[in-house]
DNA sequence: TCCATTGTACGAAGACCTTCGTAGTTTGAC
DNA sequence: GTCAAACTACGAAGGTCTTCGTACAATGGA
């Protein structure tokens, strides 16, 4: 059975959660494109790690999930031997009001513009 | 008089501003703060950099300042002695519709917020 | 002309960031 | 029990960021 491991891993409470902190987590083209893959996904739908190919080490993944988490950008949790990955929408959205759609829109419009 | 001087100050053009460029200039709290400050200024106003008050050496102010318009966050401009600062707001707005704004009001709420 | 004001250039220190490889842990399947 | 898969921990290298002090340049006013 795939079962949630008891294995912590650590999360800010909503109200810890920095503008600052998730401004930088967004400013590097790696972790945002986490952030657009996960925001695609339905609502309370989950990846792994490894779902997004990333032309790094696993290491260097680890580090930039890790980066997101901390930042209070995406929740993480063990199921097995996978690492299951979500945005925080509610937390986020609650905190700063239309902040996420507003950058993924604007990513969006740079890819657009840029291709 | 007090005029424009002929010293050189590079801005990157529209097209060539990049959000992840501009999300990392607004992650850090001195440069935040130096765009909450512009932010309030009428439109087409601009402040010199002695206007606003950062706890820190000249030197640095000077670096902030720079990432901020090497990013295409703000336009600086000779006038006598002072350099001028603003918002490149309609750049802004252009490319990312709403973003400055939005990061502006989550700026607003989270100091409320922790006040 | 001389000076105060405003900001720059440069070099350096120390912190932090990104990346990697290697070795290891945890889990579920066989 | 053994194995493969998924991910981590650690340490290190190399780069960038933030900060400073000192010395300097440009400007406008006395």
């Amino acid at each position: 059975m795939t079962s949630t491991s008891a294995r912590p891993l650590e999360h800010p409470q909503r109200e810890e959660i920095r503008l600052e902190a998730v401004l930088h987590a967004l400013s590097d083209p790696m972790r945002l494109r986490v952030v657009r893959y996960l925001s695609v996904l339905d609502d309370h739908d989950e990846a792994p790690c490894s779902a997004i190919e990333l032309a790094v080490s696993k290491s260097t993944t680890t580090h930039h999930f890790r980066v997101l988490r901390e930042a209070g950008v995406i929740s993480q949790i063990y199921r097995g031997t996978a690492k299951m990955n979500k945005l925080r929408r509610d937390d986020l959205d609650a905190l700063f009001p239309r902040l996420l759609d507003t950058i993924l829109d604007a990513d969006a419009a740079q890819r657009r513009r840029l291709a």
